[in-house]
DNA sequence: TCTACTTACAACCATATGGTTGTAGATACG
DNA sequence: CGTATCTACAACCATATGGTTGTAAGTAGA
C-alpha cells in the first residue's frame, strides 16, 4: 500500500457523513439513494462521499436492478488500524530499546 | 471526543509528510527547522504542518531555547486506533447477531 | 555588539474539496 | 404505454488546503 492508497483512506474517514455511510453500510443494504434520505444533502453529495469511500476501498457498490447497494469493505478498515498498530509498535519498540539501554551494563553497550 | 476533533484526527493523517513527523517525532528531539531540512519544502510548509498535527492532538511543541522540539503525542494515535476498533466491533456484532439468529430455533425468535 | 539561526505570521496563489442545480439514461411499476 | 425512481455526470460556486515569499522578532554565540 502507497502513500497516496493511504493518503485517501484517512481522507475518506475524515469525515462524519462518510463515516456514517461506512457504519450504516454494514448493518444492511442500503442503495445511495436510501443512504441520501438520512443526510441533510442532496443524492449527488452522497454519490461523492460514497466514490469518495469507493476510491479509498472502504466501500464498494453492487447493482441490484435500477439501485446500488453500498457494502461496507471491513478490511480496509483493519488495514487503517493495522497502519496506526504500526506506528504504536515503533513506539513501543522506542521504550523497549530504551530500557534495553538502561538494563545493559556499561560495557555491553554496543559501539 | 466529537465529531470535528475526529475530523482533524483522520485529516492529519491523511497526509505522507505529516505520518512521517509524527514517527520522527517519537525517535528523539527534532526541532521544527530540523525537521524541514528532511523535507523538500519550506520551514513555514512544515510549521503548517506541524501546527495540523498540534491541534489533531498527534504533537505538542515544546520550547526549548529558541527552538520548538516537536514531540508525538502517542495517547492521541491510540484514540484513533480505538475508533477504528470500534467500528470493528460493530462489524463482529453484526456477524455474531447474525449466527445469533442462524442458532436460535424458529420459535425463540425474538418479535 | 553583530551575525546567524529559529520561529511566527501575513499575504498570496493554484488546486482540491464539498456542496449545489440541471440534464439525461436506465429500470420498475401502475 | 407512461410515470416515477435511481443513478450518472457536467457545470458551477464558495471555501479549505498546501504550498510559496517576505517581513519581523527573539535567542545563541563569536
Amino acid at each position: 500500500m502507497d502513500d497516496q492508497e493511504i493518503d485517501r483512506l484517512f481522507h475518506a474517514l475524515a469525515d462524519a457523513t462518510r463515516r456514517d455511510i461506512v457504519v450504516r453500510s454494514m448493518r444492511g443494504d442500503h442503495s445511495v439513494s436510501a443512504l441520501a434520505r438520512r443526510y441533510p444533502m442532496s443524492v449527488t453529495a452522497i454519490q461523492k462521499h460514497v466514490s469518495v469511500l469507493e476510491d479509498a476501498g472502504l466501500v464498494r457498490k453492487e447493482r441490484r436492478g435500477r439501485e446500488q447497494i453500498v457494502r461496507c469493505n471491513i478490511e480496509t478498515v483493519r488495514t487503517a488500524r493495522a497502519l496506526l498498530d504500526e506506528i504504536d509498535g515503533l513506539w513501543r519498540g522506542r521504550i523497549d530499546r530504551l530500557s534495553d539501554l538502561l538494563a545493559e551494563p556499561e560495557g555491553a553497550r554496543p559501539r
